[in-house]
DNA sequence: TGTCCACTGGAAGGGAGGGCTT
DNA sequence: AAGCCCTCCCTTCCAGTGGACA
């Protein structure tokens, strides 16, 4: 073992004191700062579920990393200690990974099934047997049931509210289970998008988290790294930084505690013992990139060629594309690949999926009698992004590909 | 003032693929 | 095996449109 590649980095003594993951966004502290008058509200509504009755429905809103997720995680800990005679069921769901009518009753329904093989499959079932039986589950005891479901927007823009419908009228079919929502959104006007009825009973109760600014980012980075470094690893200035760069990102408690994570561990990696603003902003640009690249990489197959022909185009003809360009350049790399190609409708969903994600700029706009279109442009690292594209098995043979000659409305001008 | 371009983006629906039930 | 379910990805069809130009 004394020649092991890895001996370097086992020696060393880490910045960490023990536990990087008090860091992670996911960690849930013991008390969570400046959010203690939202704490309050929410337990003075939920107390309700303690004494067996049902706690109105409440919707929270905050930008992300305001604290929302973390608050209401909390709140859940909080209730299962004081909840001494068990008699209410706190269940947590995020609307991106349980993303479908059908997997929100499956989740809900199988914390409510004790038998192995009475297990509501994840799919094949019709969603009304799967309510059924959920009914029928849950209102075998009497009990309080907190159902929470985080970015509930993507729920509704993917699968439209009937869901939400059922939910919130849940409560008139159960005899003796009473079930209270709390749904929680990045997205102030989600709610216009639904039906007036389930609106008004979702919104029993409203709530907006404010974002942090800088003061209290950076008391919450003190709280963390108390937790999570030796004394003196830390310069001056290195949490007011943190805590500066995130605040110009909307108040962003998340990308402060990434800030500092990631720095940490580029200083972990060189193998220095200090942590300084200087490794805060190599984490900056080092955070920003992998996120492009991870998006892009992640990115189905036809996305990619999209993303690529978009990149392509703007090598050939300048940054001003049309959906037209898009499309054509589209066409000629998806046949080099030897894939189906879509038609222009779908690559259009397609462009709106990139520019949601972040990798391009679409905006719509007329060129009068050159027609309404979107105006198309990348804002991804080329190099760096190209290189992440052509890893794909598919689109292997697209290194150092060049479109063909053509000339555009917008290229011309 | 009206025309007309190059799309936009909604609606509906097909069909493949996961699976369960009988 | 046949028939059903839900979800995802995609096509087809099409009414609607902002604004430069005649």
């Amino acid at each position: 073992m004394e020649n092991s590649v890895f001996e370097p980095y086992l020696e060393r003594e880490s910045v960490f004191k023990k536990d990087r993951d008090i860091l992670r966004p996911s960690y849930i502290p013991e008390n969570l700062p400046h959010r203690e008058k939202q704490i309050d509200q929410i337990a003075s509504i939920l107390a309700t579920a303690l004494r067996g009755e049902r706690p109105s429905n409440i919707l929270i809103f905050g930008k992300t990393g305001t604290g929302k997720t973390a608050v209401i995680k909390y709140m859940g800990n909080e209730i299962s200690k004081a909840d001494e005679r068990e008699r209410v069921s706190f269940l947590y769901m995020n609307c991106e990974i349980v993303d479908t009518p059908y997997a929100i009753l499956q989740n809900i329904g199988n914390r409510f099934v004790q038998d192995f093989d009475d297990r509501i499959p994840f799919t094949g079932w019709s969603i009304e047997r799967v309510y059924n039986i959920l009914r029928e589950k849950i209102d075998e005891e009497k009990r309080v049931v907190i159902v929470v479901l985080d970015e509930i927007d993507k729920l509704v823009t993917k699968s439209g509210d009937d869901i939400l419908y059922h939910l919130s009228k849940i409560n008139d079919d159960l005899k003796k289970t009473k079930i209270s929502l709390i749904g929680i959104s990045n997205d102030l006007k989600f709610t216009e998008f639904l039906d007036p009825r389930v609106k008004s009973r979702l919104s029993d109760e409203k709530l907006v988290f404010p974002p942090y600014n800088a003061n209290e980012l950076r008391d919450i980075l003190q709280q963390r790294s108390n937790l999570a470094f030796e004394n003196g690893v830390i310069d001056d200035g290195v949490i007011s930084l943190c805590a500066a760069l995130a605040a110009q990102e909307h108040g962003d408690a998340r990308r402060a505690l990434d800030l500092l994570r990631v720095a940490a561990e580029l200083v972990e990696r060189s193998g220095s013992d200090k942590i300084t603003e200087h490794h805060v902003r190599k984490a900056k640009n080092k955070i920003e990139l992998d996120c492009v690249l991870e998006a892009t990489r992640s990115l189905p197959t036809q996305s990619k060629l999209v993303l690529l022909g978009i990149i392509l185009s703007e090598e050939r003809n300048g940054t001003r594309l049309t959906t037209g360009d898009v499309f054509s350049a589209y066409r000629e790399l998806a046949r080099k690949a030897g894939v189906s190609n879509l038609t222009q409708r779908r690559v259009t969903d397609l462009i709106s999926e990139l520019d949601m994600l972040g990798l391009v700029n679409a905006r719509v706009k007329s060129f009068g009698r050159g027609g309404r279109t979107k105006e198309i442009q990348s804002s991804v690292p080329i190099l760096e992004t190209k290189r992440v594209l052509e890893k794909d098995e598919v689109l292997k043979g697209m290194k150092n590909y060049h479109l063909k000659n053509q000339t555009t409305l917008l290229g011309l001008k």
